[in-house]
DNA sequence: TTGCTCCTCACGTCACGTGAGGTGGC
DNA sequence: TTGCTCCTCACGTCACGTGAGGTGGC
């Protein structure tokens, strides 16, 4: 008979433990002394202690060690098990060797002079939206080359939902993988939710769809906003993701007035390799 | 202004993470209704809200997150951090692999006809023990070589502890590396802790070292702990440990009259890569 | 008026570590 | 008698999820 202390040195844990593992019934001491509470262990339970302790190792939780010490389970039921281990080791490693990748990418973005604080990229599934969009083509990406564009569409659009009765939320831009002239397809709209709209004036309704995107959050004006394009889609192949079609801009926050509390939300939809 | 649910549903997130962060101090909203207790966000905490996402992401505790958020790191600073993070992560990805590399081991245990229940092998440190000991060559390891070694040896250091009135603990064997012939040096001794023991009668004390082991707990007769043996060697080098010298029995029971009922503990020092 | 959203507690999660306050055995 | 070990609560950890029970705004 071992007292929990040296019962506990020959498994090199606590006391605590021990008392834990009899608590959810895991290893119950072969006698307890009705009048002090004392536990005392067989020297025979030393190879329970070992099989609990085995498991625990592998990363089963106490209550999968509970139904395996219970259930006696068959080697064939015990290699399930072991594989499903296995492959969800294989999982949280992938998960980690993704976060790695994410630092060692944050590391490199703020090596370089970086127009970016450099730690608020985050990866989210951008929602679908429902926009009232109109279409043009600029001569290229760039505040100088867009500019021009938004001023002529936005009153556009704005003014078709202001006669049809149409709320407007928010205002997004979308673009289309630029030409060999550089020359670049934009798509700017206004969300409306699920309201009904007719097209007419150049204006029609379009629905994006949800997908995952590195989004960053940009403040103030967008003059040099290319330079912290040319970031994000480092840090997005830094860490490990391919970059896909039509990234989005949303503008949370646009007062002509005041164009430096402006606040706007980057989206560079990507691909999971 | 944003309420709770709008600005959780930019951030992709549940308004109840908003309020815990509003609690932790992480984010507060602009503004809190005096009489309903209602947060309202402004559009432009939406770049706090991803930074807080964006280190969460990276692992960062909602603690670190603050002190960044607070102390607005330097670059040189933030960079430390990072490279902190990244070690954190590498370390926590080797302790993973190791991992599975133990499971694997499991299941390929499973795999052949294994005498061992296969799922009691744990890795533990080995604690220092000091030992009354008698040395003996065998012919060889194995049951029939190594019992009649037992037999004449045990008595006569239990014998030599009795005479000096030297309380005995636990009896304890290892063996040094086998001979080209086959034969094997073992030593067999008994657990004095610190009690004073003049040697003679062919005893001396000896001071085992900690280290670590693999550990494997045996009940019943010793015959055939060969085959016990092998397995576990063959464990130990899946699961990309390199074997030691020097490995130790533990009788923790030992009953001549039952011996079925004996309880042994096989330890097979190993070293890390 | 009916949903929907918001509010504040407060418990549960997981596997223990760490006291507090007290007792038992050599 | 003095340490040392044992006992039973019970709180703390970490970042929320999930009700319960109630109120506010369109």
């Amino acid at each position: 008979m071992l007292t929990i202390g040296e019962f506990a040195r020959l498994g090199q844990i606590s006391p605590r433990m021990l008392r834990h593992y009899d608590e959810v019934g895991l290893i119950r001491p072969e006698l307890v002394d009705a009048a002090t509470g004392y536990r005392w262990y067989g020297v025979s339970q030393l190879g329970a202690l070992h099989r609990l302790l085995a498991l625990r190792d592998l990363g089963f939780s106490l209550g999968q060690i509970g139904t395996i010490l219970a259930e006696q389970p068959s080697n064939e039921e015990l290699r399930g098990m072991l594989r499903l281990r296995q492959a969800q080791i294989e999982h949280a490693l992938g998960d980690e060797r993704a976060r790695l990748r994410r630092v060692d990418a944050h590391l490199r973005a703020l090596e370089g002079t970086n127009p970016m604080t450099a730690t608020d990229i985050v990866i989210k599934r951008a929602q679908p939206v429902r926009l009232a969009e109109s279409v043009r083509s600029a001569p290229g990406f760039g505040h100088d080359n867009l500019n021009p564009v938004f001023k002529e569409v936005a009153p556009l659009v704005y003014g078709h939902l202001a006669r049809h009765g149409v709320r407007p939320g928010i205002m997004v831009a979308y673009y289309e993988e630029p030409a060999d002239d550089g020359s670049v397809v934009v798509h700017i709209g206004v969300d409306i939710g699920d309201q009904e709209m007719p097209e007419g004036d150049g204006v029609r309704a379009v629905e994006l769809p949800e997908l995952e995107v590195a989004s960053h959050v940009h403040r103030g004006t967008l003059e040099g906003i290319e330079d912290v394009y040319e970031a994000l889609v480092r840090w997005v192949e830094d860490s490990g993701f391919a970059l896909a079609a039509k990234s989005r801009e949303l503008y949370h926050e646009w007062d002509e007035a005041e164009p430096a509390r402006s606040v706007t939300e980057l989206q560079l939809p990507i691909r999971r390799d």
